[in-house]
RNA sequence: GCCGAUGUAGCUCAGCGGUAGAGCACUUCCUUGGUAAGGAAGGGGUCGGGAGUUCAAUUCUCCCCAUCGGCUCCA
């Protein structure tokens, strides 16, 4: 007999030779008929392999995230066997779950994959699962398993292989296909009731751009029809939200091919909203003690050189920009940090002045890959919402909290409900590749940490993500869909102050190197305009809305009524336009709607002779009439309101 | 940059070896209205650009450009 603790603490006595099934049969049957993997001893582990010994055991189902992954990896393996059978001879690279289904990397050969087959290898996973093929573990030794894929001229198989230890290799096999896998897979593939391959595309193997493209096909499948269809109601929701077409539509930025590819152009009503969100965070980073500062569009090469990023990017960004002098070259600024070191290094700083905060609505240039490229969130163009703070080392923890807090309140106006952070620490097991004083880094990793702890942020941290110039702080946000952007961040640097020979004189009258933190609540303005506009589907807060209210006379005869409206409205400083169609109320009010302007006021006979508005709000249906100075007053409360929640 | 797909009116899209169509939008007229589409008429396209095949190309082929889905990259 062994002894299995469950994650409870409870322990019960099993046969050795007992599965993870097994076990949960002995719960309950519904609970085995939902066991997809499980963990043994801290190891992932098949449903229905045997446990020798004593054990702490975790079942895991469909709602955990690991069972979504063994079902989504056993899927690949479904997948990869559909394929085979309809496809002769392709071979097969790598098939992994993945956050939102799984993939495979296929060597199609002389074969082009389209949309069109994915529909039949949808049928054939289908018929394939209906079968209820058994996942069978097999333990293989290296020899064995090489010959087994070099008879089958698998060349990827082979090379995986070559790379494993003997002894740690298994197969995992259903029906008549076999894979080099460590598993875990769901007991048989009947549990996979819904199928759906999502998109086709090329990926190089090993993701090595000088090694072979594969075939990437994308999938995701479901235990219940009915979640893939929930599913697929979520894509066209994302699709709805999608950034590009909310601003089309709603007139905030357009793209045009003369002027260049991935270069957004801020229309007027995107303009105003811009405009709107730098104003507001213009406004806290004074009551922070920052000063705002406008360079530039361009900088000398030497700039560049001196930063270092000439070295390091040069090669892949804008060429430099020359002119008629002889050997004069100058950069479309990538990035901001270098102008404002040479801001601070313009005069003697004392220690008694720092830290000092420099902000900028930066417009930098870099050369993104043409592929690469993507409505508002990836851009050659954009506009960061920076600031660079020069401080002292023992500052460093008070400055992250500072920025810390500039966040949560811009977040928080913009209904960012759900936001956590990365901390991006150095590899503990290299230290050598990273600039700057060991002992300095260790205590800006402390602070970031402690920050975050004193600010009761929700953090997790990522060992060997930092950049090579200092540790990060890097801000999630969950949008209305759930879906995770990164948008803030902190960064410290090291780097750019030694290259520039920043300095500052202490109160030891000697020289003392600042420690540089760079900011973006935003992160840029394009990203977060793209994001913001997905996460509220277009229907911005009122304060931000590039028009708060639209006026819809019932007929032209009120036309004069609903000027007047707008004049009086526009000294509360309250956006409002009129609809001037000659169309009908129900016209009228159906197109207000679609182009999400937060409030209606309806105007006709009645309200002209009462001075009073019909309100309808966005989304909503009458709310009856008020008062024309109800009304501004209520719309002033409101932004007043939205703009406060701190 | 690479793989694949796409490109037809301002937008969404249909069509096709015989040089174009719908709906919405736009303009004008009629209607002057009360909470999600009133009616009529009209204007608008080198069918992404270039070359080739053909009696004839928007349609077939090739090359470019842009967009989309990925890969790679991201100071």
């Amino acid at each position: 007999m062994i002894n299995i603790t469950f994650p409870d603490q409870s322990v019960r006595q099993y046969e050795a030779g007992v599965s993870p099934l097994d076990i949960a049969k002995s719960i309950s049957e519904g609970l085995a008929r939902n066991v997809l993997a499980a963990k043994v001893n801290g190891k992932m582990w098949d449903a229905t392999r045997a446990i020798g010994e004593d054990a702490e055991i975790q079942l895991f189902t469909w709602d955990d995230p690991e069972g979504k992954a063994a079902m989504w990896h056993s899927s690949a393996h479904l997948m990869a066997a559909a394929i085979e059978q309809l496809y002769k001879g392709v071979k097969f690279g790598i098939g992994p779950a993945i956050d939102n289904g799984f993939y495979y990397d296929i060597d199609t050969g002389d074969i082009t994959l389209t949309e069109a087959d994915l529909v039949n290898i949808e049928k054939k996973m289908l018929e394939l699962a209906r079968q209820k093929q058994v996942f069978e573990r097999v333990d293989v030794c290296k020899a064995d398993a090489l010959k087994h894929f070099q008879d089958k001229g698998d060349e990827y198989k082979v090379e995986l292989i070559s790379e494993l230890e003997d002894g740690t290799i298994t197969y995992y096999k259903n029906g008549e296909f076999t894979d080099l896998c460590r598993g875990p897979h769901i007991p048989n593939t009947s549990f996979i009731k819904a199928v759906k391959l999502t998109s086709l595309a090329g990926a190089y193997w090993r993701g090595d751009e000088k090694r072979k493209q594969l075939t990437r096909v994308y999938g995701i499948t479901f235990p219940k029809q009915k979640e893939l269809d929930e599913y697929l109601v979520l894509l066209e929701e994302a699709k709805k939200r999608d950034h590009r077409k909310l601003g089309r539509e709603l007139e905030l930025f357009m793209f045009n091919d003369l002027v260049g590819k991935g270069l957004p152009i801020w229309l007027p009503k995107g303009t105003a909203l811009r405009l709107r969100l730098q104003d507001y965070l213009t406004k806290i980073q004074q009551e922070y003690g920052y000063e705002q500062v406008i360079t530039p569009h361009i900088g000398g090469k030497q700039l560049y050189v001196t930063s270092g990023h000439w070295d390091h990017y040069g090669a892949d960004s804008f060429r430099p920009i020359t002119t008629p002098e002889e050997g004069e070259e100058y950069l479309l600024k990538p990035m901001n940090c270098p102008h404002h070191c040479q801001i601070f290094k313009w005069k003697p700083r004392s220690y008694k002045d720092m830290p000092v905060r420099i902000a900028e609505f930066g417009t930098v240039y870099r050369y993104e890959q043409s592929g690469e490229l993507h409505g508002l969130t990836r851009v050659r163009s954009f506009t960061q919402d920076d600031a660079h703070i020069f401080c002292r080392p023992d500052q460093v923890k008070d400055e992250f909290i500072r920025v810390m807090e500039i966040i949560e309140i811009i977040f928080k106006a913009l209904d960012f409900k759900n936001f956590e952070a990365q901390i991006s620490l150095r590899d503990p097991n290299d230290h050598e590749k990273y600039v700057g004083a060991d002992e300095n880094w260790a205590k800006a990793e402390a602070a970031i940490q402690e920050a975050c702890i004193e600010k009761g942020l929700p953090a997790h941290v990522e060992y060997g993500e930092a950049a090579f110039y200092g540790p990060k702080l890097d801000f999630m946000v969950k949008d209305a869909l759930g879906r995770k952007w990164q948008l803030g961040t902190i960064q410290v640097d090291y780097n750019l102050p030694e290259r520039f020979d920043l300095s500052y004189i202490g109160a030891d009258n000697e020289k003392h190197r600042p420690v540089m933190v760079h900011r973006a609540p935003f992160g840029s303005m394009e990203r977060f305009v793209a994001v913001l506009l997905e996460h509220c589907a277009g229907e911005f807060p009122l304060w931000l809305a590039p028009d708060q209210v639209i006026i819809l006379p019932v007929s032209e005869k009120y036309m004069n009524f609903a000027q007047n409206l707008q004049s009086y409205l526009k000294k509360s400083d309250i956006r409002a336009l009129i609809d001037e169609r000659n169309e009908k109320i129900g016209r009228k009010i159906r197109d207000a709607e679609m182009k999400k302007y937060p409030y209606m006021l309806i105007v006709g006979e009645k309200e002209e002779a009462e001075n009073s508005v019909s309100v309808r709000r966005h989304g909503q249906v009458d709310l009856g009439s008020m008062s024309t100075e109800a009304f501004a007053e209520m719309i002033v409360k409101q932004v007043k309101e939205e703009q406060e929640k701190r």
